[in-house]
Order: structure tokens, then C-alpha cells, then sequence
RNA sequence: GCGGGCGUCGCCAAGUGGUUAAGGCAGUGGCUUGUGGCGCCACCAUUCGGGGGUUCGAGUCCCCUCGCUCGCCCCA
């Protein structure tokens, strides 16, 4: 029988890899709780039409991108491929928006049917915020800001904050035509991709990456110069706010995002580590989404971050760091026992040891029934700092023996010590317990 | 959707048309139910991602296909 494999782009985490992502999902957990950021929780799958009317139907995204299907009853249903439209559906179906402004995050997987590359997977995983309600230039500030401290916090060096502001609606659609224009005035001398998308989305020309088409859009009219006063106002307003928080930022005239309904401030957090899909974190202001999608006229700011891109930039952070200090799933304890007694006698001391007051242990049995000698090799390769050897001997004298597993000239080494049973439950700081603190 | 590179054991990896597919790590069992980063012994790919073809003979050449990977497009 042919062995199974996982779809094409869809990827397994693996025990090695998890505690990087613990330690992100940990961390922006704490973020959000401490500037007030409440959970929510959408499914996966919606209708269809949320993200035709919410993304745009002339996005790629909803154009060529995403997992749509029929169910049993019919419907036509997408798994989603972004959480901004999900949310804000959310909100309107229940009313969120009428009580008030919301501050909201979420977090989980995503799906693309798009061709996989390094940073780049068919679900991938993103962390989001959205709030919704508020109008005031400060919201984009503080919204930039939990994104940098949250990057900042985990670590992740060598980033940078690239702004834009898309201006109004109006703004824009004069800019396109403006644009439009002028780009068909110098049709010949640009690539095809940007000739192509001169009918398509002529804004995305602006971020072509073909060299001599970014020479020749020097000449280009210029989105800033279009921008009404009032978005002049709200932009320098949203600098002014980052530049007061001494968040660093790049002004990015070029910077277009590729979701339809994203208007003035705009945003990417880019690495230089990441290769072709560099762009760690993205978002801005969708002030018409939410009346677009059906409720009451709402202001909005949010943002995404792209969680495998990010492991990719913390694992690279955390290579230099000593093994101590990288995230992983050892144990405390690891319990090496031998006979009949001494195995029951394990067990036992196991679970007492997991429910310990004050201070539990995480403890690992060694279930296989192996050689001592077998049994704490793999002790020492777990990770613990302490192996505890039981055997019958033991079991029947009520002590254990405890040897502490240190790191050193490129292995674990062991040095041994006695502790009574009772003194192993109520040691108040076991784990910083040394050698020369035990028994005998 | 388009283009480049690559697929030999869980991981790394030799092999480039000639009979039985190196080796290392990991794993399992033993020497050894009781002690320390070990050591020794044994086991661990009827098969080289899959399918066709060329050939007396193919992991090695050709075609198709699947997958991985990097880039384009796009995006987080």
C-alpha cells in the first residue's frame, strides 16, 4: 500500500518546530491582553461571497486563489483565505459594532491555492488585529505599534516599517485615471506584466519589480500629490503619532496593498531575511468594508502577520542563542526505574511528583522496560536537568536516587546524589537544587 | 498559472549503464534488570518518489507524472 502524504502545501508541524510556535502565539497572547485586545474566533469556512464582496472580485485572491466548493446543501463555500472579512462579519452579525468601538485579534490557519515557495504555504497561519470603530488617526498609531512591540518583544531583528497612505477613495480614483494615463502614454517602454495590469489594477504597477519600469515611474504622477488636504492631514497626523512612540519608519510611496478595500494609512513590516516573500506583517485602514459588507457605516485599522515567516525569522534569531535559551519540550524530570516495585514505585512517584504543591514537575517514565544504562541515554538525550533512578531497593526504602544531567564539553553529563521521597514533594525550589544540596 | 534546480532508509549521504545498493546519525535487541557523555555484537532500502520506454543489462540514459525547492505573479 501506497503510504499517504500531506496535500501539496499543506505542512506539518513537527515536535521540534511547535515550541516556536508557542512561544509566538504566548507572546502576542500577552501583547494583546495588555493593550486591552479581545479574542475572536471565526470558522473556517464561509460563504463565497463575503470575500468576492469584501476582498474584490479583481483581486487575485478571490480571482484565482482561493478553496471554493459546493456542500451537500449547495452552498457555495470558501475556506478562507484572510480573516479581516471574516471578522468583520462577525461583527455585524452580532452587533459588535453597535455597542461601541471593538479592539479584536484572532488567530489560525488560512488557505491560498497558490503555487508554494520558501515563506509561502497553501494554508499558512496567520495573527491578526482589527479594530473597528474608531476614526482617529491614533488608531492606526497604536495599532502600528502593537505590531512592532509584538515583533520587537520576540526578538526578530533586522525589520523595518514601511508607510503609505492610499488617501480617500476619491483620492484614488482621480489618482487612477491620472495614472492611467500617463501609463498609456509610455505603454511601450514598460515591461508586459505592468502593460498587462494597466486595465487590470494600475496601482500595482507601482511596486513592479522590473528595474527599467521603475526607472522610467520617476516621472510618474505620484500618489502623495493627489492626496486631497484632509488625507495630507490624517497621513502627517499618523507620521507625527509613530514618530512621537519613536517607532521607526520608511515613507513607501510605492506601497499599494492588494486587498481592495484598504484606503488611507497602509502598511508592511518587512524583513531582509526572508527572501522573495519578505513581507513579515501587513495591514492599514478599510474604512468602507464594513458598510460594504452590509452594517453601519464603521471606520476600521488591522493588520496580519504571516506566523511562518515569522518562525522563520525566530529560528534564525535563535540559532546563536545557547540551547538553554531555545523554546522545547523537556521535561523536568525523567524517571529511569527498573523490577517489578520499582517501576510500580515510578508510576507513583511520577504522578506525585506532576501534582507536586507549589512547584509541579513536568516528569517523563521511561515506559520501555530497558537496561539502566539504555534508559538514562535517553534520559540525558530528553532535555531533563534531573533523572531519577528507581529500582525495587528504592521502592522499598522510601528514597529515590537523583542524578542531575548538566550540559558540558558537548554532551550531558551526569553526577549522582541521594534525596529522601518526602524531600523530592516538598522542595520548594527543586529545579535550582545542586548537586551538593542532596542527601548524600 | 509560468520558469530554474532537485528527488537513493526517519535524517545526512556514496554511487554517473555491468553481477549481492557503501558509510554515518538515529532506532531496536543483546553483552548486562542496577548506574554515568561509553564500548562491542546483531538487526535496520528484494530497492533508488511513481509509471512507462531504450538496452543483453538502468539508481545511473529518455519520456510522462507526482513531490520538494527557489524565483515570477501575488500576498502575510
Amino acid at each position: 500500500m501506497k503510504p499517504l502524504q500531506s496535500l501539496r502545501g499543506m505542512v506539518d508541524l513537527l515536535p521540534g518546530q511547535t515550541p516556536f510556535w508557542q512561544r509566538i502565539e504566548a507572546t502576542a497572547r500577552d501583547h494583546f491582553r495588555r493593550a486591552a485586545v479581545e479574542e475572536i474566533r471565526t470558522p473556517l469556512l464561509e460563504v463565497t461571497e463575503l470575500f468576492a464582496r469584501g476582498i474584490g472580485e479583481a483581486t487575485d485572491v478571490v480571482g484565482k486563489e482561493m478553496y471554493s466548493f459546493e456542500d451537500r446543501g449547495e452552498r457555495h463555500c470558501t475556506l478562507r483565505p484572510e480573516g479581516t472579512a471574516s471578522v468583520v462579519r462577525a461583527a455585524i452579525q452580532h452587533g459588535l459594532v453597535a455597542q461601541g468601538p471593538q479592539r479584536l485579534w484572532y488567530g489560525g490557519p488560512m488557505f491560498r491555492y497558490e503555487r508554494p515557495q520558501a515563506g509561502r504555504q497553501r494554508q499558512f497561519h496567520q495573527i491578526g488585529l482589527e479594530f473597528l470603530g474608531h476614526a482617529d488617526p491614533r488608531s492606526d498609531v497604536e495599532a502600528i505599534a502593537i505590531a512592532w512591540d509584538l515583533l520587537m518583544d520576540l526578538g526578530v531583528g533586522g525589520l523595518s516599517l514601511e508607510l503609505n497612505s492610499l488617501g480617500s477613495s476619491d483620492d484614488r480614483l482621480r489618482y487612477r485615471s491620472d495614472l492611467v494615463t500617463w501609463l498609456e502614454a509610455h505603454r511601450e517602454d514598460l515591461d508586459p506584466d505592468s502593460q498587462q495590469r494597466i486595465s487590470t489594477n494600475p496601482l500595482r504597477v507601482l511596486d513592479s519589480k522590473n528595474a527599467q519600469t521603475q526607472a522610467l515611474l520617476a516621472g510618474a504622477p505620484t500618489l502623495a500629490d493627489a492626496l486631497s488636504d484632509e488625507s495630507r492631514e490624517r497621513f502627517l497626523r499618523v507620521r507625527q503619532g509613530l514618530e512621537a512612540l519613536a517607532i521607526p519608519f520608511r515613507l513607501n510611496p510605492r506601497l499599494v496593498r492588494g486587498l481592495d478595500y484598504y484606503g488611507h494609512t497602509a502598511f508592511e513590516i518587512t524583513s531582509s531575511q526572508l527572501g522573495a516573500q519578505a513581507t513579515v506583517c501587513g495591514g492599514g485602514r478599510y474604512d468602507g468594508l464594513v458598510e460594504q459588507l452590509g452594517g453601519p457605516p464603521t471606520p476600521a485599522v488591522g493588520w496580519a502577520l504571516g506566523m511562518e515567516r515569522l518562525v522563520l525569522l525566530l529560528s534564525q534569531a535563535l540559532q546563536d542563542e545557547s540551547a538553554e535559551q531555545r523554546p522545547t519540550a523537556a521535561p523536568d524530570l525523567y524517571v529511569v526505574s527498573r523490577g517489578v516495585e520499582g517501576e510500580a514505585y515510578a508510576m507513583r512517584l511520577a504522578r506525585q511528583c506532576r501534582h507536586r504543591p507549589g512547584e509541579p514537575l513536568a516528569v517523563q517514565v521511561d515506559l520501555s522496560g530497558a537496561g539502566f544504562d539504555k534508559q538514562l541515554k535517553r534520559a540525558r538525550r530528553s532535555g531533563a536537568r534531573w533523572a531519577l533512578l528507581l529500582g525495587d531497593e528504592e521502592a522499598a526504602n522510601g528514597t529515590v536516587r537523583l542524578m542531575l544531567l548538566v550540559a558540558g564539553g558537548g554532551g550531558r553529563r551526569a553526577e549522582g546524589g541521594e534525596i529522601q521521597m518526602d524531600r523530592l514533594l516538598s522542595e520548594t525550589d527543586f529545579l535550582a537544587l545542586s548537586i551538593d544540596q542532596l542527601d548524600a
